[in-house]
DNA sequence: GACCTGCTGCGGGCTG
């Protein structure tokens, strides 16, 4: 490739600070400086900021005429950031360039952290190059001048575009990237993204429909980046419970390598256990106070700060969080990480894993710490994948109408639009490449009327069309809008703290109802106080030495990834026929064969059915080990099918291994196995709309479509609107509409969401149809086997307290021993 | 030989 006059600058940069100028820094340049759009595929921490922002300096310097211009061109260039917190770091880095190029562009961010007195110096006149969030963005769409602000817009760079696009943050970046395409034809548009399965569409996402192959590339740093994965072991697997997810009986052996580490990551899952992982530590290792913190989603934003900032000046030892340390800034002194229980996917446990080594060409070390027996074998799986370099997708999200009428509102608060030149435009986008005009026309019924059912209801009625411009007029609704934009829909949380004004974090509202004053619960690290509730506050004070319950938060649970999945089936078949020399599977096999002995360990080609008879009543247990969601969605299809064949009724109930029907009526799955094609991909979508409460599914997820749709409004800042005044409201709203329209756009979308996201349909049609070419062995069993237990124990604890749930796993250690 | 489940992320006018 002929070096170009901008090339030899970038790289004597690189130069001159000592760098080695990486051949994807190279790719990337040239690429950029040759007009091209495309994807970055490159590492934390391997100078790819630079590998982009350099070029564009250096474009900018080559395009200056020989007496600057005396009126400023205004915004140049967007920098995208899924993250607040990451845009302080980039502004430094990036000025720090500018100022080393000898250039006086200005940087500037656009957060909602930004002061209101940069915001208005903002408007009056935009930096050179910005930093700022797709919210931001949008926003900055709802103000008048919007075109005239990116007239001059040439570069948009969306830094962790792995991140953004699986999700309705993503399709906000589309819709906002196929505007500035409009405004600027000519705009380079460049991602960065670590590695996923799906880099070809990432970067399809990312240009949109319309985008000419021939000017996108795909530049992949070739890092070998090497990531060591260890197990810790018990030294007898009975020290594993066969259920249970929080991993602390293994708690000593953790903190032995957190004594032979300089710092280390401890990843929980849940914000729950990581409470609980600090608690017993403190207990039992009392030097650690001070040199130990927790950082998770709920602690106080303050409090957070300071463990990062701790965290980077060396001053712990040991931080316990939860995904809230994911992404984000360079924790340099991290040299161990440890994962306590199932990351549940080998792209989540690469990403913790490179958070340690966090330097090109380091090793990153992590270690795998099963919170039950079973997990062994998802540490031999993980390590399969990370070896074989296997990573799952971030499929896209497509069809969200929802994101698309807040946009058209969005548009209509700013300068308007006309309906013809922003259906060509969204059309780009690639979320919404297949929308038709008839649900367009919706679209523009619904943000002028509130759809056919609402036409009576003033407050609906939020754009006018006025000479052919849809443009929203009322000032009140204009700013009830910007007031409630964005895509995260949270629950009503309530902040915590102490009496003498210290904030601790917040917890939910379900949550506080529980607590009478006098109560004790454990939360940010320490046992604190009930004391009283005060608009949207609780009071509390220190309760040193006294036991309390756990605060615990409503989220969802993740669900093992298919790639996992598939590579526990296999490690699973062979552990006994060829076992590896894996020292996982050895210490699992004492459990292994007893499964084996009570019922099979399937191979790849069977399907395992158990049946057994307790007090309980009569429970089969089917195993295809695809993910809690999954079977969530086979057991409602099965429960309705076999319901269909004679009136029961079952408990469900369901882990990522297998799931549980459970009657008071036998059921001989043999006999119906063969008449019955109980597992055929038939009929899928009809019979889980029948037999589940679909609607009741739909309901709860219309919550957060109808909220994103400007449907209920949540209040303005400061004042709080209950969350089970929103949820009825949401609710009520899903009747009117589902019951006096056919095709209401967001109402189906709610369906849509339920079989996509919550049942996981395209995996369960996938994994029917493995079904289908599967053997089907029936195992009648005595006793439960180390692959039913566990769901048993699942669902008994969603139906008891956990004390009763101590009283009944007692109950059951009884009745099987007595059996014996 | 069997206990502790529930991730993350953002944003908020106007006027004088």
């Amino acid at each position: 490739m002929a070096k170009s006059r901008g090339h030899i600058i970038v790289e004597q940069w690189f130069k001159s600070k000592n760098w080695k100028w990486a051949a994807f820094q190279k790719e990337a340049s040239a690429a950029y400086l040759n007009g091209k759009s495309g994807l970055i595929n490159a590492p934390t921490g391997s100078g790819k900021t630079y590998s982009l922002w350099i070029p564009i300096l250096i474009r900018h310097i080559n395009a200056l005429p020989e007496k600057p211009l005396k009126t400023r061109k205004g915004l140049q260039v967007l920098w995208i950031t899924p993250l607040r917190a990451l845009s302080k770091d980039l502004l430094r880095n990036m000025e720090t360039a500018c100022l080393e190029m000898n250039l006086s562009w200005e940087v500037g961010i656009r957060t909602g952290d930004t002061a209101t007195k940069e915001r208005t110096r903002q408007k009056k006149q935009m930096p050179d190059a910005l930093i700022i969030t797709p919210e931001s963005l949008h926003l900055l769409f709802s103000q008048k001048n919007s075109s005239e602000v990116f007239k001059n817009l040439h570069t948009v760079v969306v830094d962790e575009w792995h991140e953004l696009m699986g999700s309705k943050r993503g399709v906000q970046t589309e819709l906002a990237l196929a505007r500035l395409r409009n405004i600027n034809p000519e705009l380079q548009t460049w991602g960065i993204s670590a590695t996923i399965g799906n880099l070809n569409e990432a970067m399809q996402v990312l240009l949109g429909m319309k985008f000419k192959e021939e000017n996108a590339v795909i530049i992949k740093a070739d890092t070998n980046k090497k990531i060591l994965v260890e197990s810790i072991l018990p030294e007898k697997v009975e020290t594993l419970p066969w259920s249970g997810y929080m991993g602390i009986r293994l708690a000593d052996k953790v903190v032995q390598i957190v004594n032979q580490s300089n710092t280390t990551l401890i990843f929980t899952n849940t914000r729950a256990q990581s409470e609980i992982w600090y608690r017993t530590i403190i207990e039992k290792y009392p030097e650690f106070a001070g040199i130990m913190a927790l950082h998770h989603a709920s602690l106080d934003r303050e409090i957070r700060d300071w463990v990062e900032e701790a965290l980077h000046n060396e001053k712990l030892k040991v931080v316990i969080c939860t995904s809230s340390l994911d992404l984000g800034v360079d924790f340099r002194p991290v040299d161990t990480v440890i994962q306590v229980g199932s990351p549940k996917s080998i792209a989540r446990f690469v990403q913790r894993a490179g958070r340690s080594g966090h330097r090109p060409g380091v090793t990153s070390k992590i270690y795998f710490c099963p919170a039950n027996a079973l997990e062994l074998i998802e540490a031999v799986s993980l390590r399969e994948g990370v070896v074989n370099n296997v990573l799952e997708d971030r499929p896209p999200v497509v069809h969200a109408f929802d994101v698309l009428a807040q946009w058209m509102i969005t548009l209509a608060v700013g300068e308007g639009f006309d309906e013809q030149q922003l259906f060509e435009e969204v059309s780009d986008a690639y979320g919404y490449q297949y929308i038709n005009r008839q649900e367009w026309e919706w679209l523009l019924g619904y943000i002028t009327t509130g759809s056919p059912s609402l036409t009576v209801y003033d407050e609906y009625k939020k754009v006018e069309r006025i000479d052919g411009r849809y443009v929203v007029k009322s000032r009140r609704i204009a700013l009830r809008h910007v007031l409630s934009m964005g895509t995260i829909v949270s629950d009503t949380t309530l902040r915590v703290k102490f009496q003498h004004g210290k904030y601790l974090g917040a917890v939910e509202e379900s949550f506080v109802t529980k607590l009478k004053p006098g109560d004790v619960f454990f939360f940010a690290g320490m046992s604190v106080e009930f004391v009283r509730i005060h608009e949207m506050t609780v009071t509390v004070k220190k309760a040193e030495g006294k036991k309390g319950f756990l605060v615990s938060w409503a989220g969802s649970r993740m669900a093992l990834s298919s790639q996992l999945s598939s590579f526990i089936r296999e490690r699973l078949a062979s552990s006994i026929e060829n076992p590896t020399h894996e020292k996982e599977l050895a210490k699992l096999k004492p459990l292994l064969e007893l499964q084996q002995e009570r019922s099979i360990i399937p191979q790849t080609s069977e399907l395992l059915i158990e049946q057994c008879e307790t007090r309980e009543g009569y429970h089969i247990f089917i195993f295809p080990f695809e993910g809690r969601l999954v079977h969530e969605g086979m057991s409602i299809l099965l429960a309705y099918r076999l319901s269909r064949l004679k009136p029961i009724t079952f408990s469900l109930a369901m882990n990522d291994y297998g799931f549980e029907l459970l009657s008071d009526q036998y059921v001989d799955m043999k006999e119906i196995m063969k008449e019955t094609a109980l597992f055929s991909t038939e009929h899928l979508v009809d019979d889980i709309y029948h037999s589940v409460n679909a609607t009741e599914m739909a309901k709860r997820k219309f919550r957060e479509i109808a909220s994103i749709a400007g449907l209920m409004f949540q209040g303005y800042p400061g004042q709080h609107i209950k969350t089970k005044q929103i949820q009825a409201s949401s609710s009520l709203l899903f009747t009117v509409m589902s019951k006096y329209e056919d095709s209401n756009l967001l109402v189906n979308q709610a369906y849509q969401e339920v079989l996509t996201y919550q049942l996981e349909e395209i995996r369960m049609r996938k994994a029917l149809d493995r079904i289908a070419t599967q053997k089907i062995i029936i195992r009648k069993t005595i006793k439960p086997t180390p692959f039913s237990f566990p769901i048993m124990v699942d669902r008994l604890r969603e139906q008891l307290t956990s004390e009763k749930l101590e009283d009944r796993i007692q109950k059951m250690l009884k009745q099987y021993s007595n059996a014996d």
